[in-house]
DNA sequence: TATAAATGTGAATACTTTCTCATAACCTGA
DNA sequence: TCAGGTTATGAGAAAGTATTCACATTTATA
C-alpha cells in the first residue's frame, strides 16, 4: 500500500491483517472513532497491542484503509446493479435504491463515511465531490436522451444525494415508524421525485 | 439549569460563562469536539483551568448546552421567517430558505448539530425526529389547502429535510463551484421540487 | 531440517488529559 | 468596613493511551 500499512506475507499474517480490519470496523461502529483505543481493537481482537503496529503506523492509517474500502465497494455494486437496467428513469431509480440497500445492509459503511467529517474534513470533501461528479454523468445523459428537464446537473446530483442520504439515515436509525421494505419506500421516493425532474 | 451546570451570579461570572461558551464554540468548529481539551478552551479563552468547572461539570454538558441553544435558535428563526410569508408553497420556500441561510450565517451550529452523531447518538435522533415532526404539521396544511399531492408526508419531510441538508452542506463547505446567492439557489431547488409535490 | 524472515507478545515508557483542591482575590450589601 | 458568598487560579494527583522493544514463536523454502 504505502509506507504506513504493511502488508502481510503468509497466511497466518493476512488473516491477522483482515482480523484487525474486520473487527476495527465493528468496534468503529459501536465506539465511534475517538473513543476507540487501539486496546479496544486488538483486544476485542484478541491479539497483542503491538501486533497492531505490525501493520498499521496508527488508527488513523486504519480508518482511511477501511473507508477507502467501503468507498470503493459501495460504487462498484452500484455501477453493476445501473449497469442491468434500462432506460435512465429506471436507471436512476435503481441507483437510489442500491445505495439505500447498501446502508441498510452494511450500516458500519454509513457511519464510517459520515464520520469522516470529523476525522479529516478532506476526506469527506473528496468523497462527496467525487460522487457529485459520477452522479452527473448519468444525468447529462438523461438530459440529452430527452428523458430529464436541462436542471442544473450539479445541483440536482447533490439534492438526489441529500434525499438519498437522509431516506437512509431514517431506515438506518429506525427514525419514524416505517416498514423496512425498501423497495416501496424507493419507489414513493421516486415517485414524488419523477414528475419534478422527468418528463 | 441543572446540577451538571451552575449558572452564574455576578456580572463578572455572567461574562465568564459567556466567554466559556462563545470560545468552546469556535474551538468546537476548528479542532471538532473529540480532539478538543479543556485546556484548549480555557487557553482560547485566556482563563484558568479550574474556572471552566466552576460551572460546567464537564465537556460533555457545555456540548450539549451549546447544541440546545442553537437547536432553539434556529428553529426560532425559521418560525419567524415562516410566519410573514403567505401561501403554504411560499412558507415552505421560505423555510428551506431560513435554514441553508442560517447555516451559511452559524457555520457552527450546523457542524455541532451534525457531530452529535458522533457525541451521544440519541441527541442526533431526537433532534432529526422533532424536526420531522414539526415539518410534518406544515406539509399537512398543505395538503389540506389543496396545495399539495397527497404525499406521505413523513416521508416528504425527510425528503425536504435531506436536500436542505446537503445544499447547505455543498454551500457551507463550498463543494463543487457555486455562487453563495443563497437566494438564487434555492429558487432552483425549489422549482426541481415543486412540479412534484406540489398541484 | 536448518535458517532467515515473518509474525506475535505484553510490559514498560513517555505522554496527555481530566478534575480536584488549597489558596486568594473580588464583590456586595448590611 | 467587614463578612460571606462568588469568582479565579494553576499545580499536581489520578487515570488513561500510544507506541516501542526485547524476546519468543511460527512459517516458508532451500
Amino acid at each position: 500500500m504505502n509506507e504506513q500499512i504493511k502488508l502481510p506475507v503468509t497466511r497466518n499474517g493476512k488473516a491477522t491483517f483482515n482480523l484487525i480490519i474486520d473487527t476495527a470496523i465493528n468496534v468503529f461502529y459501536e465506539r465511534g472513532y475517538h473513543s476507540t483505543t487501539i486496546k479496544d481493537i486488538t483486544n476485542a481482537a484478541g491479539i497483542g497491542a503491538g501486533t497492531f503496529y505490525l501493520y498499521f503506523k496508527n488508527k488513523l492509517v486504519l480508518y482511511k484503509y477501511i473507508l477507502n474500502r467501503f468507498q470503493h465497494d459501495i460504487r462498484k455494486t452500484i455501477a453493476e446493479r445501473v449497469s442491468k437496467v434500462e432506460g435512465r428513469f429506471n436507471k436512476e431509480k435503481e441507483g437510489i435504491k442500491t445505495f439505500i440497500q447498501y446502508a441498510v445492509d452494511n450500516p458500519h459503511s454509513y457511519n464510517i463515511i459520515w464520520e469522516s467529517l470529523y476525522i479529516d474534513k478532506q476526506l469527506f470533501i473528496d468523497y462527496y465531490t467525487s460522487f457529485a461528479k459520477r452522479y452527473e454523468l448519468g444525468l447529462k445523459q438523461s438530459i440529452d436522451s430527452g428523458e430529464m428537464y436541462d436542471v442544473d446537473t450539479e445541483l440536482v446530483s447533490y439534492i438526489l444525494m441529500g434525499v438519498s442520504n437522509f431516506i437512509g439515515l431514517k431506515i438506518l436509525l429506525d427514525l419514524g415508524n416505517d416498514n423496512k421494505d425498501i423497495s416501496q419506500i424507493v419507489d414513493k421516493v421516486m415517485a414524488i421525485i419523477q414528475t419534478g425532474i422527468f418528463k
